[in-house]
DNA sequence: GAAGATACGGACCCGTGGTCCGCTTTGCAA
DNA sequence: TTGCAAAGCGGACCACGGGTCCGTATCTTC
Protein backbone atom coordinates (compact mmCIF):
# COMPACT_ATOMS: atom_id res chain seq x y z
CA UNK A 1 0.00 0.00 0.00
CA UNK A 2 0.84 3.37 -0.88
CA UNK A 3 0.86 4.95 2.77
CA UNK A 4 -0.05 8.70 1.98
CA UNK A 5 1.72 11.23 3.35
CA UNK A 6 -0.17 14.36 4.36
CA UNK A 7 1.18 17.24 2.90
CA UNK A 8 3.45 19.57 5.32
CA UNK A 9 1.51 22.61 5.62
CA UNK A 10 -1.37 20.02 6.94
CA UNK A 11 0.67 18.83 9.58
CA UNK A 12 1.63 22.55 10.39
CA UNK A 13 -1.73 23.86 10.76
CA UNK A 14 -2.69 20.59 13.16
CA UNK A 15 -0.11 21.32 15.31
CA UNK A 16 -1.14 25.13 14.84
CA UNK A 17 -4.54 24.18 16.14
CA UNK A 18 -3.99 22.20 18.98
CA UNK A 19 -1.62 24.29 20.32
CA UNK A 20 -4.15 27.04 19.92
CA UNK A 21 -6.98 25.08 21.21
CA UNK A 22 -4.61 24.26 24.55
CA UNK A 23 -4.00 27.73 24.85
CA UNK A 24 -7.56 28.78 24.97
CA UNK A 25 -8.64 25.93 27.33
CA UNK A 26 -5.94 27.37 29.49
CA UNK A 27 -6.85 30.89 29.19
CA UNK A 28 -9.59 31.06 31.67
CA UNK A 29 -12.36 30.28 29.34
CA UNK A 30 -15.05 28.54 30.49
CA UNK A 31 -15.13 25.23 28.19
CA UNK A 32 -18.04 25.86 26.59
CA UNK A 33 -16.86 29.30 25.60
CA UNK A 34 -14.27 27.99 23.77
CA UNK A 35 -15.85 27.62 20.31
CA UNK A 36 -14.73 26.23 16.88
CA UNK A 37 -14.96 29.32 15.00
CA UNK A 38 -12.84 30.73 17.61
CA UNK A 39 -10.03 28.17 17.83
CA UNK A 40 -9.85 28.08 14.01
CA UNK A 41 -9.13 32.51 14.64
CA UNK A 42 -6.54 31.62 16.84
CA UNK A 43 -4.89 29.42 15.15
CA UNK A 44 -5.06 31.43 11.90
CA UNK A 45 -6.77 29.03 9.99
CA UNK A 46 -10.25 28.64 8.24
CA UNK A 47 -12.92 26.47 9.84
CA UNK A 48 -12.80 24.12 7.15
CA UNK A 49 -9.29 22.84 7.76
CA UNK A 50 -9.73 22.16 11.45
CA UNK A 51 -12.67 20.02 10.93
CA UNK A 52 -11.20 18.46 8.52
CA UNK A 53 -8.20 17.79 10.29
CA UNK A 54 -9.99 16.30 13.40
CA UNK A 55 -13.73 15.47 12.29
CA UNK A 56 -16.00 17.44 14.91
CA UNK A 57 -15.45 18.92 18.15
CA UNK A 58 -14.89 16.09 20.22
CA UNK A 59 -12.21 14.74 17.79
CA UNK A 60 -10.50 17.79 18.58
CA UNK A 61 -11.10 17.62 22.09
CA UNK A 62 -10.00 13.82 22.62
CA UNK A 63 -6.82 14.93 20.33
CA UNK A 64 -6.01 17.50 22.71
CA UNK A 65 -6.61 15.11 25.40
CA UNK A 66 -4.59 11.80 24.16
CA UNK A 67 -1.32 14.52 23.37
CA UNK A 68 -1.65 15.69 27.04
CA UNK A 69 -2.24 12.02 28.63
CA UNK A 70 0.93 11.06 26.94
CA UNK A 71 3.65 11.31 29.45
CA UNK A 72 0.99 9.88 32.01
CA UNK A 73 0.54 7.02 29.30
CA UNK A 74 3.61 6.51 29.01
CA UNK A 75 5.04 6.13 33.17
CA UNK A 76 2.15 4.01 34.08
CA UNK A 77 2.63 1.50 30.71
CA UNK A 78 6.80 1.01 31.67
CA UNK A 79 7.56 3.56 34.80
CA UNK A 80 9.11 3.43 37.80
CA UNK A 81 6.82 2.25 41.16
CA UNK A 82 5.01 3.43 42.15
CA UNK A 83 3.47 4.05 39.08
CA UNK A 84 4.62 1.68 36.69
CA UNK A 85 3.89 -2.27 36.14
CA UNK A 86 6.17 -3.39 38.74
CA UNK A 87 5.02 -1.56 41.85
CA UNK A 88 2.64 -3.62 44.54
CA UNK A 89 -1.08 -3.34 43.83
CA UNK A 90 -1.81 -1.94 46.40
CA UNK A 91 0.44 1.18 46.18
CA UNK A 92 -0.07 0.99 42.63
CA UNK A 93 -3.70 1.78 42.92
CA UNK A 94 -3.87 5.07 45.14
CA UNK A 95 -1.00 6.16 42.80
CA UNK A 96 -2.96 5.25 39.49
CA UNK A 97 -5.94 7.43 40.85
CA UNK A 98 -3.81 10.20 42.13
CA UNK A 99 -1.92 10.55 38.74
CA UNK A 100 -5.57 11.06 37.31
CA UNK A 101 -6.53 13.46 39.85
CA UNK A 102 -3.51 15.53 39.12
CA UNK A 103 -4.10 15.41 35.20
CA UNK A 104 -7.80 16.65 35.81
CA UNK A 105 -6.53 19.24 38.34
CA UNK A 106 -4.17 20.60 35.95
CA UNK A 107 -6.26 20.06 32.93
CA UNK A 108 -9.01 20.86 34.29
CA UNK A 109 -10.92 23.45 31.54
CA UNK A 110 -10.12 20.72 29.25
CA UNK A 111 -11.64 17.58 30.98
CA UNK A 112 -14.71 19.45 31.88
CA UNK A 113 -15.17 20.04 27.82
CA UNK A 114 -14.53 16.67 27.28
CA UNK A 115 -16.45 14.66 29.71
CA UNK A 116 -19.71 17.48 29.40
CA UNK A 117 -19.81 16.76 25.57
CA UNK A 118 -23.12 16.90 24.54
CA UNK A 119 -22.86 13.23 21.96
CA UNK A 120 -22.36 10.23 23.71
CA UNK A 121 -21.11 9.72 26.85
CA UNK A 122 -17.58 10.09 28.73
CA UNK A 123 -17.88 6.29 29.22
CA UNK A 124 -17.91 5.36 25.63
CA UNK A 125 -13.97 7.18 25.05
CA UNK A 126 -11.02 5.39 24.08
CA UNK A 127 -9.00 6.93 27.01
CA UNK A 128 -11.50 5.88 29.84
CA UNK A 129 -11.64 2.10 28.94
CA UNK A 130 -8.03 2.13 29.04
CA UNK A 131 -7.59 3.73 32.43
CA UNK A 132 -10.58 1.72 33.54
CA UNK A 133 -8.99 -1.16 32.07
CA UNK A 134 -5.65 -0.94 33.64
CA UNK A 135 -7.41 -0.33 37.40
CA UNK A 136 -9.36 -3.23 36.86
CA UNK A 137 -6.84 -5.28 36.51
CA UNK A 138 -4.38 -4.02 39.07
CA UNK A 139 -7.35 -4.37 41.23
CA UNK A 140 -8.13 -8.17 40.10
CA UNK A 141 -4.57 -9.04 41.51
CA UNK A 142 -5.10 -8.19 44.31
CA UNK A 143 -6.14 -11.31 45.86
CA UNK A 144 -9.74 -11.85 47.27
CA UNK A 145 -10.66 -8.29 46.05
CA UNK A 146 -14.34 -8.46 45.02
CA UNK A 147 -16.17 -6.81 42.16
CA UNK A 148 -13.10 -5.13 40.62
CA UNK A 149 -14.92 -4.43 37.76
CA UNK A 150 -17.51 -2.02 39.53
CA UNK A 151 -14.70 -0.72 42.02
CA UNK A 152 -12.95 0.32 39.13
CA UNK A 153 -15.40 2.68 37.75
CA UNK A 154 -16.30 3.86 41.58
CA UNK A 155 -13.20 4.73 41.89
CA UNK A 156 -12.72 6.72 38.92
CA UNK A 157 -15.55 8.31 39.22
CA UNK A 158 -14.68 10.01 42.50
CA UNK A 159 -12.20 11.63 39.99
CA UNK A 160 -14.70 12.89 37.61
CA UNK A 161 -14.19 16.84 36.08
CA UNK A 162 -16.68 18.33 37.19
CA UNK A 163 -16.54 17.01 40.39
CA UNK A 164 -13.03 17.83 40.62
CA UNK A 165 -13.73 21.73 39.43
CA UNK A 166 -16.78 21.76 41.97
CA UNK A 167 -14.29 20.97 45.05
CA UNK A 168 -11.03 22.73 44.19
CA UNK A 169 -12.68 25.80 41.86
CA UNK A 170 -12.48 29.17 43.43
CA UNK A 171 -9.76 27.34 46.01
CA UNK A 172 -12.19 26.19 48.00
CA UNK A 173 -10.09 23.09 48.63
CA UNK A 174 -6.60 23.26 47.87
CA UNK A 175 -4.69 20.47 45.74
CA UNK A 176 -2.94 18.82 48.72
CA UNK A 177 -5.76 18.81 50.66
CA UNK A 178 -7.91 17.23 47.81
CA UNK A 179 -4.58 14.29 46.97
CA UNK A 180 -4.83 13.66 50.53
CA UNK A 181 -8.49 12.89 50.97
CA UNK A 182 -8.60 10.57 48.11
CA UNK A 183 -5.84 9.17 49.39
CA UNK A 184 -7.85 8.38 52.45
CA UNK A 185 -10.57 7.33 50.28
CA UNK A 186 -8.66 4.78 48.16
CA UNK A 187 -7.03 3.31 51.02
CA UNK A 188 -10.20 2.81 53.12
CA UNK A 189 -11.82 0.78 50.11
CA UNK A 190 -8.52 -1.46 49.44
CA UNK A 191 -8.62 -2.17 53.26
CA UNK A 192 -12.18 -4.10 52.94
CA UNK A 193 -9.95 -7.41 50.72
CA UNK A 194 -9.75 -10.23 53.06
CA UNK A 195 -5.75 -10.87 52.69
CA UNK A 196 -4.74 -7.11 54.41
CA UNK A 197 -0.81 -7.10 53.33
CA UNK B 1 -49.95 41.05 50.73
CA UNK B 2 -52.05 40.23 48.15
CA UNK B 3 -50.46 36.83 47.23
CA UNK B 4 -51.02 36.67 43.65
CA UNK B 5 -52.59 33.85 42.63
CA UNK B 6 -51.85 32.37 39.06
CA UNK B 7 -55.02 31.76 36.59
CA UNK B 8 -56.37 28.49 35.69
CA UNK B 9 -55.42 27.98 32.56
CA UNK B 10 -51.69 28.54 33.73
CA UNK B 11 -51.57 25.81 36.22
CA UNK B 12 -53.32 23.61 33.88
CA UNK B 13 -50.77 24.31 31.15
CA UNK B 14 -47.91 23.77 33.76
CA UNK B 15 -49.04 20.44 34.41
CA UNK B 16 -49.99 19.67 30.78
CA UNK B 17 -46.29 20.51 29.99
CA UNK B 18 -44.86 18.67 32.90
CA UNK B 19 -47.17 15.49 31.79
CA UNK B 20 -45.64 16.12 28.60
CA UNK B 21 -42.28 15.94 29.10
CA UNK B 22 -42.58 13.11 31.41
CA UNK B 23 -44.37 10.92 28.26
CA UNK B 24 -41.03 12.32 26.27
CA UNK B 25 -38.39 11.37 28.08
CA UNK B 26 -39.95 7.82 28.78
CA UNK B 27 -40.38 7.07 25.68
CA UNK B 28 -37.37 5.84 24.77
CA UNK B 29 -35.92 9.24 22.96
CA UNK B 30 -32.18 10.46 23.47
CA UNK B 31 -32.31 12.84 26.36
CA UNK B 32 -30.83 15.32 23.73
CA UNK B 33 -33.50 14.41 21.33
CA UNK B 34 -36.21 15.96 23.13
CA UNK B 35 -36.36 19.58 22.43
CA UNK B 36 -38.34 22.57 24.12
CA UNK B 37 -40.41 22.66 20.89
CA UNK B 38 -41.32 19.34 20.99
CA UNK B 39 -42.22 19.10 24.38
CA UNK B 40 -44.17 22.62 23.34
CA UNK B 41 -46.16 20.46 20.45
CA UNK B 42 -46.71 17.39 22.70
CA UNK B 43 -48.02 19.97 25.68
CA UNK B 44 -50.54 21.22 22.62
CA UNK B 45 -48.74 24.73 24.01
CA UNK B 46 -46.57 27.71 22.39
CA UNK B 47 -42.99 27.96 23.03
CA UNK B 48 -43.14 30.82 24.76
CA UNK B 49 -45.89 29.15 27.75
CA UNK B 50 -43.23 26.71 28.36
CA UNK B 51 -39.87 29.55 28.91
CA UNK B 52 -42.43 31.60 30.80
CA UNK B 53 -43.81 28.84 33.03
CA UNK B 54 -39.97 27.17 33.95
CA UNK B 55 -37.68 29.89 32.67
CA UNK B 56 -35.44 27.86 30.78
CA UNK B 57 -34.60 24.37 29.84
CA UNK B 58 -32.41 23.66 32.91
CA UNK B 59 -35.96 24.85 34.94
CA UNK B 60 -38.10 22.64 33.23
CA UNK B 61 -35.93 19.44 33.60
CA UNK B 62 -35.47 20.72 37.23
CA UNK B 63 -39.31 20.55 38.11
CA UNK B 64 -39.74 17.56 36.41
CA UNK B 65 -37.11 16.09 38.93
CA UNK B 66 -38.21 17.49 41.83
CA UNK B 67 -41.59 16.13 41.40
CA UNK B 68 -40.35 12.60 40.84
CA UNK B 69 -37.77 12.76 44.02
CA UNK B 70 -40.64 13.94 45.94
CA UNK B 71 -41.72 10.47 47.36
CA UNK B 72 -37.91 9.62 48.13
CA UNK B 73 -37.80 13.00 49.57
CA UNK B 74 -40.34 12.09 51.65
CA UNK B 75 -39.37 8.38 52.57
CA UNK B 76 -35.92 9.72 53.81
CA UNK B 77 -37.05 12.77 55.76
CA UNK B 78 -39.51 11.18 57.53
CA UNK B 79 -40.12 7.49 56.75
CA UNK B 80 -39.56 4.48 58.37
CA UNK B 81 -36.34 2.51 58.37
CA UNK B 82 -33.42 2.15 56.87
CA UNK B 83 -34.31 5.01 54.60
CA UNK B 84 -35.93 7.15 57.67
CA UNK B 85 -33.96 8.95 60.19
CA UNK B 86 -34.32 6.31 62.76
CA UNK B 87 -31.99 4.34 61.50
CA UNK B 88 -28.51 3.98 62.48
CA UNK B 89 -26.53 5.34 60.24
CA UNK B 90 -24.83 1.95 59.49
CA UNK B 91 -27.64 0.84 57.73
CA UNK B 92 -29.16 4.28 56.81
CA UNK B 93 -26.22 5.17 54.12
CA UNK B 94 -26.40 2.03 52.32
CA UNK B 95 -30.21 2.31 51.76
CA UNK B 96 -29.70 5.83 51.07
CA UNK B 97 -27.82 5.19 48.26
CA UNK B 98 -29.43 2.36 47.30
CA UNK B 99 -32.40 4.52 46.93
CA UNK B 100 -30.59 7.20 44.68
CA UNK B 101 -29.45 4.38 42.50
CA UNK B 102 -33.11 2.98 41.95
CA UNK B 103 -33.91 5.88 41.42
CA UNK B 104 -31.62 7.27 38.33
CA UNK B 105 -32.04 3.63 37.22
CA UNK B 106 -35.99 4.71 36.88
CA UNK B 107 -35.35 7.88 35.71
CA UNK B 108 -32.60 7.20 33.46
CA UNK B 109 -33.48 10.01 30.02
CA UNK B 110 -34.01 12.33 32.53
CA UNK B 111 -31.34 12.14 35.29
CA UNK B 112 -29.25 12.10 32.04
CA UNK B 113 -30.27 15.37 30.37
CA UNK B 114 -30.06 16.70 33.70
CA UNK B 115 -26.70 15.85 34.86
CA UNK B 116 -25.24 16.36 31.53
CA UNK B 117 -27.45 19.86 30.99
CA UNK B 118 -24.49 22.44 29.46
CA UNK B 119 -24.92 25.17 31.51
CA UNK B 120 -23.99 24.94 35.03
CA UNK B 121 -21.96 21.48 36.44
CA UNK B 122 -24.64 19.41 38.27
CA UNK B 123 -23.22 19.76 41.31
CA UNK B 124 -24.46 23.39 41.70
CA UNK B 125 -28.24 21.90 41.66
CA UNK B 126 -29.99 21.97 44.93
CA UNK B 127 -31.08 18.67 45.01
CA UNK B 128 -27.59 17.41 44.85
CA UNK B 129 -26.83 19.79 47.36
CA UNK B 130 -29.86 18.13 49.45
CA UNK B 131 -28.42 14.61 48.94
CA UNK B 132 -24.70 15.51 49.68
CA UNK B 133 -25.89 17.12 53.08
CA UNK B 134 -27.86 14.59 54.49
CA UNK B 135 -25.51 11.95 53.00
CA UNK B 136 -22.37 13.45 54.84
CA UNK B 137 -24.45 14.05 58.08
CA UNK B 138 -25.26 10.37 58.61
CA UNK B 139 -21.81 9.55 57.50
CA UNK B 140 -20.67 11.90 60.21
CA UNK B 141 -22.78 10.29 62.81
CA UNK B 142 -20.39 7.54 62.93
CA UNK B 143 -18.26 8.02 65.32
CA UNK B 144 -14.83 8.58 63.97
CA UNK B 145 -15.66 8.04 60.15
CA UNK B 146 -13.24 10.11 58.84
CA UNK B 147 -13.54 13.08 55.99
CA UNK B 148 -17.28 12.90 55.82
CA UNK B 149 -17.84 15.95 53.03
CA UNK B 150 -15.44 14.04 50.44
CA UNK B 151 -16.72 10.76 51.54
CA UNK B 152 -20.18 11.68 50.34
CA UNK B 153 -19.68 13.42 46.96
CA UNK B 154 -17.24 10.29 46.48
CA UNK B 155 -20.01 7.64 47.22
CA UNK B 156 -22.81 9.79 45.08
CA UNK B 157 -19.98 9.78 41.97
CA UNK B 158 -20.71 6.38 41.86
CA UNK B 159 -24.67 6.65 41.19
CA UNK B 160 -24.13 9.72 38.37
CA UNK B 161 -26.63 9.16 35.45
CA UNK B 162 -24.27 8.53 32.58
CA UNK B 163 -22.25 5.93 34.84
CA UNK B 164 -25.64 3.96 35.85
CA UNK B 165 -26.61 4.38 32.11
CA UNK B 166 -23.45 2.65 30.64
CA UNK B 167 -23.44 -0.31 33.17
CA UNK B 168 -27.49 -0.71 32.41
CA UNK B 169 -27.49 0.55 29.48
CA UNK B 170 -28.39 -2.32 26.79
CA UNK B 171 -28.90 -4.75 29.85
CA UNK B 172 -25.44 -5.45 30.39
CA UNK B 173 -25.58 -5.71 34.08
CA UNK B 174 -29.04 -5.98 35.50
CA UNK B 175 -30.60 -3.82 37.96
CA UNK B 176 -30.56 -6.14 40.99
CA UNK B 177 -26.45 -6.96 40.14
CA UNK B 178 -25.68 -3.58 39.98
CA UNK B 179 -27.67 -2.58 43.67
CA UNK B 180 -25.61 -6.00 44.88
CA UNK B 181 -21.97 -4.21 43.69
CA UNK B 182 -23.13 -0.75 44.78
CA UNK B 183 -24.03 -2.61 48.33
CA UNK B 184 -20.87 -4.22 48.71
CA UNK B 185 -19.22 -1.32 47.60
CA UNK B 186 -20.54 0.90 50.20
CA UNK B 187 -19.90 -1.94 52.85
CA UNK B 188 -16.65 -1.60 52.35
CA UNK B 189 -16.05 2.08 52.71
CA UNK B 190 -17.96 2.33 55.72
CA UNK B 191 -16.01 -1.09 57.17
CA UNK B 192 -12.70 1.73 56.87
CA UNK B 193 -14.30 3.50 60.13
CA UNK B 194 -12.47 2.30 63.39
CA UNK B 195 -15.28 1.74 65.77
CA UNK B 196 -16.80 -1.42 63.53
CA UNK B 197 -20.14 -2.31 65.40
C1' DG C 1 7.29 24.39 -15.38
C1' DA C 2 3.00 22.01 -15.88
C1' DA C 3 -0.47 19.06 -14.18
C1' DG C 4 -2.85 16.72 -10.76
C1' DA C 5 -3.76 16.00 -6.15
C1' DT C 6 -4.42 17.89 -1.73
C1' DA C 7 -5.69 21.22 1.43
C1' DC C 8 -7.50 25.86 2.45
C1' DG C 9 -11.08 29.00 4.28
C1' DG C 10 -14.96 31.52 4.95
C1' DA C 11 -19.67 31.95 3.22
C1' DC C 12 -23.39 29.19 4.07
C1' DC C 13 -26.89 25.97 6.17
C1' DC C 14 -29.48 24.01 9.92
C1' DG C 15 -31.26 23.06 14.36
C1' DT C 16 -31.80 24.64 19.09
C1' DG C 17 -32.47 27.54 23.03
C1' DG C 18 -34.55 31.73 24.05
C1' DT C 19 -37.27 36.38 23.16
C1' DC C 20 -41.12 39.40 21.78
C1' DC C 21 -45.42 41.37 21.03
C1' DG C 22 -50.18 41.49 19.08
C1' DC C 23 -54.13 38.71 20.34
C1' DT C 24 -57.05 35.82 23.54
C1' DT C 25 -58.67 34.36 27.85
C1' DT C 26 -59.78 35.00 32.56
C1' DG C 27 -61.31 37.09 36.75
C1' DC C 28 -63.36 40.78 39.00
C1' DA C 29 -66.71 44.36 39.65
C1' DA C 30 -70.49 47.05 38.64
C1' DT D 1 -74.65 40.24 32.07
C1' DT D 2 -71.45 43.14 30.52
C1' DG D 3 -67.11 45.79 30.57
C1' DC D 4 -62.37 46.00 31.14
C1' DA D 5 -57.65 45.47 32.71
C1' DA D 6 -54.29 42.31 33.48
C1' DA D 7 -52.47 37.85 33.02
C1' DG D 8 -51.39 34.64 29.87
C1' DC D 9 -50.83 32.70 25.20
C1' DG D 10 -48.26 31.22 21.04
C1' DG D 11 -45.67 31.07 17.11
C1' DA D 12 -42.81 34.14 14.20
C1' DC D 13 -38.41 35.70 15.03
C1' DC D 14 -33.48 36.13 16.62
C1' DA D 15 -28.67 34.69 17.97
C1' DC D 16 -25.35 31.52 17.88
C1' DG D 17 -22.78 27.33 17.52
C1' DG D 18 -21.63 23.03 15.04
C1' DG D 19 -20.89 21.26 10.64
C1' DT D 20 -20.71 21.47 5.24
C1' DC D 21 -19.28 22.95 0.57
C1' DC D 22 -16.78 24.32 -3.22
C1' DG D 23 -14.03 27.78 -5.82
C1' DT D 24 -9.30 28.88 -5.09
C1' DA D 25 -4.47 28.54 -3.48
C1' DT D 26 -0.68 25.53 -2.49
C1' DC D 27 2.15 21.66 -2.57
C1' DT D 28 4.22 17.51 -4.92
C1' DT D 29 5.63 14.97 -8.70
C1' DC D 30 7.31 14.28 -13.22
Amino acid sequence: MPERRSRRDASRNQEAVLAAADALFAGGESPEGVTMAAVATAAGVGKGTLFRAFGDRAGLLRALYEARLEPIREAVESGPPPLGPTAPPRERVPALLDAVLCFKLDNRRLALALEAGGSGSPYRAEHYERWHGMLRSVLEQIPGFPDGDFTAHALLATTRADLVEHLAGEGRVPREAMRAHLATYVTAVLASAPGRA
